[in-house]
DNA sequence: CTGAAAGCGCTAACAA
DNA sequence: TTGTTAGCGCTTTCAG
């Protein structure tokens, strides 16, 4: 085992001092060729690499960014970190993925580590939470599923990601009742209960267009359910085998809809004759999936690149506008007429 | 925002020493119970939170873990994430994801920050540098597709994760052989490709399978891809209107699997009736997928759980012996008789 | 252009 | 039981 060589040792070897190799470690250009070389002959020899939690201890900079999360066997999660990772990669930081799965946010994780800033992809989190994060110099993000009207609401100093998820949504659920469709269940992650006037965009834009069309909201057509592979199944053939048996089901997002399609075959249905079965996030697999899944697309990568690009100018001092990005409805296999 | 409050704060507040809140913070037990209340309810009032950053460069310990992934979209790296995270979360250990994606491996990243422990889950990282790492007293843990018997090459200092993938392989191989087929195409990602006496043991039982049953190797049906779905696409497409079509086609993991299902099917073919295709990883998907996909299960939680807690073993400084999981064919609808 | 020295926030002897 | 102090590895004035 080797031990730690620290940048004293270098300076030894070098024969300079310590201060000397500091600035030929960033890069100044005041130091000499000559210290220069001999410096990194050192570096080079000892094997010496610098030691960046002391950095950072100094200069208060860490250069490491957290993300939070749900669910990281989603890919719609990790479609997202991709595009952050690919940006953050080029300016030199390191992401820490905090993977909540069920367990409760504990504030403390992000305030005793000093991360520079920390991307929030979970409704896991208050806002309370967020503004303390917030106060401490943090630059936080956070994606959030609220529309462009509430946003007001929310402090200068996060920055707000918002796909439209309502107008996405709400074009969904047209579709559906354009199709003929008017026993349509909501079968979502338990996140997105909040009660009827939720702030989730998706259950508003399904309570809106309902209401739109005159048709009566069934509370028994709406589950909420948890990550959980086995109990998404459970849930599923629980609604398909109901008697009150809707013809179109909204999964929240586009696994729910998988696996909701593979219980619904299983229980000899055809998808979409017999009944019509939709998605969110247009994930990778929706497309590879049979049938091809009727979805909403969100640019997910993009949103991680222009995200990261928000937060480098957040951290810059720049004060910003929330970002809304696009959702688009996207018709395949999955879904049709009604019968 | 609020400017940091740090120790010297707190000690000022409560009228003691910084020693003292230090104690407090870390539980000691010969604080007075007098003391410790005014400490305590300093933190609270000033909203105190130690640095963890200046706590491990003064102890040498940082509770951080590194996982570094190929490809984090893919579920089979995020299970296995998943049981690391459960049991770490229990010590009170930070994980960071570094997710390579298709970009080298730097060693910087690791030695620069002071991870206590490093789980490495690609094989984009030489031996050499395992060592080097290892060298510098950081728990190391390599999940490796190396056989048994070229176990004991590795050296001590490194646990090795080996799942049993050879068994596995071969007995899918045997299966399909079985099954009547003898143009089997190979079709995996590219971190496979070592030349035909690689160390993958998928490869090796490709090779061996076809040579115990006197088939002879056709190198015309191996193709090695990336992990980007439209490569994938393409690729799986050459290789199902070749002239040279296999009757079966083994895929380096469910999503090569899954991904050439679908093309097969676009292409009009029926699976398994035309053609079988079999994946590798048993990801929660591969059996939701429609057709359900003939795979190889890995106990990839497990997997992950298990590997934590020998880090942990490691890290209080016990020897250890490589672990092998073992895995399991799973035969499911994807696959069949060669017609 | 280079070096000495202070200090980032914390812990751990050691002294009181 | 509590406080004083040195020092973890680094950067950054400020002198030289």
């Amino acid at each position: 085992m080797v031990s730690r060589v620290t940048r004293k040792d270098v300076a030894k070897d070098a024969g300079v001092s310590t201060a000397t190799v500091s600035n030929v470690m960033n890069n100044k250009d005041f130091v000499s060729e000559e210290l220069r070389e001999r410096v990194l002959a050192s570096v080079k020899r000892l094997g010496y690499k610098p030691n960046l939690t002391a950095k950072s201890l100094k200069t208060a900079i860490s250069m490491q960014i957290a993300v939070i999360t749900n669910d990281i066997t989603n890919q719609f999660f990790t479609e997202v970190i991709v595009g952050i990772e690919e940006e953050a990669y080029k300016y030199g930081y390191t992401i820490t993925i905090i993977n909540l799965a069920d367990r409760d946010f504990n504030i403390d994780i992000i305030l005793e580590r000093q991360y520079d800033g920390v991307f929030v992809m979970t409704d896991n989190v208050s806002m309370h939470d967020l503004k303390n994060i917030a106060d401490r110099n943090i630059a936080t993000a956070f994606f959030s599923n609220i529309s462009n009207k509430d946003i007001e609401d929310f402090s200068e100093d996060i920055i707000m990601f918002c796909p439209d998820e309502y107008t996405g949504a709400k074009n969904l659920f047209q579709y559906l009742i354009d199709n003929g469709h008017e026993k349509i269940a909501f079968f979502s992650s338990r996140r997105l209960k909040q009660g009827v006037k939720s702030k989730d965009m998706r259950l508003r834009a399904y309570v809106d267009a309902l209401e739109e069309n005159d048709i009566e909201l069934d509370e028994s057509l709406m589950d909420f359910n948890t990550n959980d592979i086995k109990k998404i199944v459970t849930a599923a053939h629980k609604i398909l085998t109901s008697e009150n048996r809707p013809t179109a089901i909204f999964a929240g997002n586009d696994y729910y809809a998988m696996i909701t399609v593979s219980v619904a075959k299983s229980l000899g249905f055809d998808v979409p004759r017999d009944i019509s079965i939709v998605g969110f996030d247009n994930i990778p697999m929706s497309s590879i999936f049979s049938p091809k899944i009727t979805t909403v697309d969100m640019p997910k990568r993009n949103m991680g690149v222009l995200a990261f690009k928000e937060m480098m100018e957040k951290m810059n001092g720049k004060t910003l506008k929330p970002v809304v990005f696009p959702t688009k409805l996207i018709v395949r296999e999955s879904s049709g007429k009604k019968n």
